[in-house]
DNA sequence: CTGACGACTTGGAGTAAGAGAC
DNA sequence: GTCTCTTACTCCAAGTCGTCAG
């Protein structure tokens, strides 16, 4: 592989600090005090976020306050001792008017933006792999900041420094001196073009190509073939997995079990994570004890399991289902003798389950599971609920709801959207007022053709047919409203991206799109579409995952 | 086997852009 | 043309999974 990628070494980075105004004031104790540059820079990142939940929380404001003090002359230090006394308000009004003003711009100010965007994302935005302009992923480095961790995150607030030119490793070859970057190497059997070392968690960050490229894509197609070739065998894996849950080994009921979760329920695999780093968050293999609830009889319904957990992100999972005899009573016998806080399958890690599965298949892992399931589960609810002859709208409502019940199945949340109800509103209002357009036209529809009937003329022949016409045109505005509220309503807490990006073989989508003539970009947008070009290009209407 | 590390995918939030309403 | 609301897109955190050393 040859890597020709022509990195600017300049611009990637993140702009350095330009110090504030002198009128806008930073105060303590009540009292006004001038922070030196590297102090108000970090100051200025707090008082960004004064209006976020997270100014809020105790442990963000702890590891702020520490990493914001070492960053302060010895004079700043010993006066600046407690974050309360502090006050960043004229500094959160100053950003806030900043931001105002951004909005306000004229057209043509807005203009020349946009156009300096392009220049930079056309300057340093794409690189030459294999001889092909590729589009990079994201080509700005990350800027120093505030860590904002997910869910109940240790490290929350403390400062991500920033990044210079020695922390770069550079895997390609570009066009500027060798000797500013902290190594320079071209290892072809990697893909990242360049990569640094975050300071919060100590992991490594890369500068990696954008999903339109050939080498994402060819990933990616490869993945919903191996997803295909586990629907080839799921079959016996499934006999199979049933049978292990009558061994004589622990290890094996217990591996059993966990796949048979992984399988049922799409849940991640869960991998052990070091305690105090991260949120406390799980997936399959390492639930413990307090996560699920044992139920022989609930509401009609036998050997019930009831799970509360929170999965990545800290989003929580919450599921209750019945299930087998034997998987009741294998979770009875892994829960005895145990404390809550102890791991359900403590005979199971991902990387005994992997090497199981790799065993029973090539390239098998627990996440092709949720991979496998989720197509699957999208191919056949587009096949339950599309209806030849319905109207597109309602073809589009029935992809959405095709999707969603994938998003379920992965447990896909989203906070409801803060205008979510402002916005249904606004929705019904106007469907009412096209409820009142729908009959004003039904009527006149009737007086024209009681005139017609009366005439018998040509005109008002004509007439009757312009008002059937608009009666028609708004019922069917008024469907697509409709259709669109039901839709949305539905959607208030479910996110369909992550599943259309990462779990829906786009082959299944474009064959649905080419079958009822839909055109493909009412279910991908651009970026999309670029994404999944090799799907576009490559599935016709009778493409069966 | 265990833990650390490295590379890559998956994830929701936030915001900028731009489409549609007025 | 302007304002408002929705959608597209960026951002970067948080997973998965393979490898390697001890």
């Amino acid at each position: 592989m040859q890597r020709l990628g022509d990195i600017c070494c300049l611009w990637m980075f993140a702009p350095s600090y330009e110090p504030l105004p002198d009128k806008v004031k930073f105060f303590y104790d009540g009292k006004h005090m001038k922070l030196s540059p590297p102090a108000e820079e970090v100051a200025t990142f707090f008082a960004k976020m004064l209006d976020h939940e997270y100014s809020t929380k105790d442990i963000f404001r702890k590891n702020f306050f520490k990493d914001w003090r070492k960053e302060m002359t010895s004079e700043e230090k010993s006066k600046i001792t407690d974050l309360n006394k502090c006050n960043f308000s004229q500094m959160n009004d100053y950003f806030k008017a900043q931001s105002e003003a951004r909005k306000q711009m004229t057209k043509e100010e807005k203009r020349k933006i946009k156009e300096e965007n392009e220049r930079l994302l056309q300057e340093y935005g794409f690189c030459i792999m294999d001889n092909h302009k590729e589009r990079i992923g994201n080509f700005r480095i990350e800027p120093p900041g505030l860590f904002r961790g997910r869910g109940d995150h240790p490290k929350m607030g403390m400062l991500k420094r920033r990044i210079r030119p020695e922390d770069i490793i550079i895997n390609c070859i570009f066009f500027s001196p060798n000797d500013i970057w902290k190594e320079v190497r071209h290892d072809n059997k990697v893909t990242w073009l360049a990569s640094w070392t975050e300071n919060i968690q100590g992991s490594i960050k890369y500068i990696m190509l954008n999903p339109s490229s050939r080498i994402k894509g060819e990933k990616d197609w490869q993945k919903y073939e191996t997803a295909r070739r586990l629907k080839k065998c799921v079959d016996r894996l499934r006999t199979q997995y049933r049978d292990d849950w009558k061994s004589k080994e622990m290890r094996i009921r217990q591996r059993a079990v966990a796949l048979y979760f992984i399988d049922k329920l799409a849940l991640r695999a869960g991998n052990e994570k070091e305690e105090g780093e991260t949120a406390d968050t799980v997936g399959c293999c390492s639930l413990r004890v307090e996560h699920i609830q044992l139920y022989p009889k609930m509401d009609e319904q036998e050997f019930v399991v009831e799970f509360d957990f929170l999965g990545k992100d800290s989003i929580r999972y919450y599921n209750k289902i019945p299930v087998e005899k034997r998987v009741f009573k294998n979770l009875q016998l892994f829960l005895e003798n145990k404390q809550p806080e102890d791991d359900l399958f403590d005979r199971l890690n991902t990387s005994i389950l992997n090497k199981h599965l790799q065993e029973l298949m090539d390239g098998l892992t627990a996440k092709v599971f949720r991979t496998y399931n989720a197509s699957i589960t999208l191919q056949q609810q587009l096949k339950e609920l599309t209806t030849s002859d319905d109207s597109i709208p309602a073809k589009i409502l029935s992809y959405n709801r095709a999707n969603r019940a994938v998003a379920i199945l992965c447990n896909h949340q989203r906070a409801p959207p803060k205008t979510f109800e402002k916005s249904m509103q606004n929705l019904q209002t106007k469907i009412d007022e096209k409820q009142i357009q729908l009959s004003t036209a039904r009527k006149q529809l009737k007086a024209a053709k009681a005139d017609h009937k009366a005439s018998h003329d040509d005109k008002s022949k004509k007439t009757v047919e312009v008002k059937r016409k608009a009666v028609q045109r708004i019922e069917e505005q008024l469907m697509k409203l409709q259709v669109q509220a039901t839709d949305r309503e539905e959607n208030k807490q479910i996110a369909l991206g992550t599943s259309k990006l990462n779990y829906l073989d786009p082959r299944i989508s474009v064959a649905w799109c080419k079958k009822y003539a839909i055109p493909i970009e009412k279910i991908y947008n651009k970026t999309q579409r670029e994404k999944f070009a090799w799907a576009i290009d490559m599935a016709e209407k009778d493409y069966v995952f």
